[in-house]
RNA sequence: GUGACUGUAGUUCAAUGGUAGAGCCCUGGAUUGUGGUUCCAGUUGUUGCGGGUUCGAAUCCCGUCAGUCACCCCA
């Protein structure tokens, strides 16, 4: 039997409802804040992630599916949108001239991880993204809406996260005091921590070992180190949050694995997700754009994986089933309602049949398995006698129509 | 990449080293043209794969592949 590679899944349609449900859940929310969907491409030349994620972060690292095209050039299948979406805005010669441009996407994201539950190696996102203002109100507009979405979506238990890793300059200063503190306790932490401590430092605040819980208590909080601007920036975010009843945690041990955000950093984390425990990330990231060529714009966004919100979800109820099961009695009567189906069809009715089995029993049982909402039934008696029957399948209820009134039922059908 | 656990029917799971089973699903039947509930009957297997130990292996051992979960990290 063929198989599927690992950590990628098939969606059947018994959680296609909830599924969609999500996406268009965040299409909504998306729109109403004149968001405009951008559709990227599912493969980039390398450099755009290596340059945008950051070539030592672990993404960029050992995560990518990296392979190269017949010209030898190097090609990888998106990790994340953020990258993409910021190659595309600097490359489009129209859009990057606008202030405030805001777009959202969707779609497959890939990373060569070991699968396990919330993490697959093939998964979906949306994401929003806001270039062209460094206004703090973008912040909040993004963060407002991922929280409308969780609300919308009936997400219960979770807590955002926000934290301010401050820019360019004042980070430096940070990081200055922070491995000053760190170094003489370095003996005592673990490997991971010796090698974040010159690749990067700021994830030293991240290590959950508890061998580095002592030492991690007492670090510094970058919070008292930014510079005027980024707190005052910090400050205002949160101050638009509470100000519109968005409750947040502050934590200021909140790095990311990504190279790219500067000010505002946030997570959306719950613990019901296993080993995972974020549903949506995102930051501003004011410097990416002249990074990748373009003029100097400040910009912000988030991304939130589907398949983890699904996770988080109550089961919903199945599917809607189709409006009319058609039954028959075999080879004439067959070809009398199948005569039918492209009038049934106009009126915006969907059907389902199974040619294959006469009996009635067999027919009905088929009807009943697919939810169907009523059952025609036109065999060789009907036909005779110029009738058809329409059984109510939730009441049980039959009744007889004339066959030459069949447009006027159904006609009679829509008005209800 | 590292580690732990698990691989038996379509599915969920049983089976002291001694003839591979059950529920659900599916198919058929219970006044032959009427579903759901109920009752009856029936189909379904290279026990993931390859070796080894044994008179005998689903069961024990080794390898391999797959899955799940966790670590690192991340949505």
């Amino acid at each position: 039997m063929l198989k599927k590679p690992p950590g990628i899944e098939d969606v059947f349609p018994d959680r296609i409802t909830k599924w969609n449900h999500i996406l268009n859940t965040a299409a909504d929310v998306f729109s109403m804040f004149n968001y405009r969907e951008i559709i990227i491409p599912v493969i980039e030349f390398t450099e755009v992630f290596a340059r945008g994620i950051g070539a030592d972060t672990d993404i960029v690292s050992k995560e990518m599916f990296t392979f190269e095209d017949r010209g030898g050039r190097s090609l990888t299948l998106r990790p994340e949108g953020t990258a993409s979406v910021v190659r595309a805005y600097v490359e489009n010669g129209e859009y990057n001239r606008l202030s405030a441009c805001k777009f959202f996407y969707r779609g497959q994201m890939f990373r060569a991880e070991r699968p396990q539950k919330g993490r697959l190696r093939q998964f979906n996102q949306f994401g929003a993204e806001m270039f062209g203002s460094g206004d703090s109100y973008y912040d909040y507009e993004v963060i407002l809406m991922m929280d409308l979405i969780s609300r919308k979506l009936n997400i219960k238990d979770y807590t955002l996260l926000i934290n301010s890793i401050g820019c360019k300059e004042c980070r430096e200063d940070y990081i200055q005091v922070l491995k000053a503190y760190y170094k003489p306790l370095l003996g005592s932490m673990c490997k991971d921590c010796n090698n974040r401590f010159d690749k990067n430092p700021l994830r030293l605040l991240d290590c959950k070992k508890e061998s580095c819980a002592e030492p991690k208590k007492d670090a510094p909080d970058i919070t008292g180190y930014i510079c005027d601007n980024c707190s005052n920036h910090h400050y205002r975010v949160m101050d638009y949050l509470q100000k519109s009843g968005v409750a947040y945690t502050e934590d200021p041990r909140l790095v990311r694995g990504l190279d790219y955000y500067t000010k505002t950093t946030f997570e959306f984390v719950t613990d019901k997700l296993g080993g995972q425990n974020a549903f949506a990330a995102g930051g501003r990231y004011d410097n990416l754009v002249e990074l990748f060529g373009g003029r100097a714009t400040p910009a912000v966004g988030f991304a939130s994986g589907i398949e983890r919100l699904f996770l988080l979800m109550d089961e919903e109820a199945g599917e809607t089933g189709i409006d009319y099961f058609l039954i028959h009695s075999g080879s004439e009567s067959l070809k009398v309602i199948t005569a039918l189906i492209p009038k049934i069809i106009s009126f915006n009715l969907s059907i389902d049949i199974d040619p294959e089995k006469t009996g009635f029993k067999a027919q009905f049982k088929k009807a009943n398995r697919e939810n169907a909402k009523h059952a025609l039934i036109i065999g060789d008696n009907e036909i005779e006698s110029g009738k058809f029957i329409v059984k109510d399948m939730i009441t049980g209820e039959q009744k007889i129509y004339d066959l030459d009134k069949f447009d006027h039922y159904l006609k009679s059908q829509i008005k209800n």
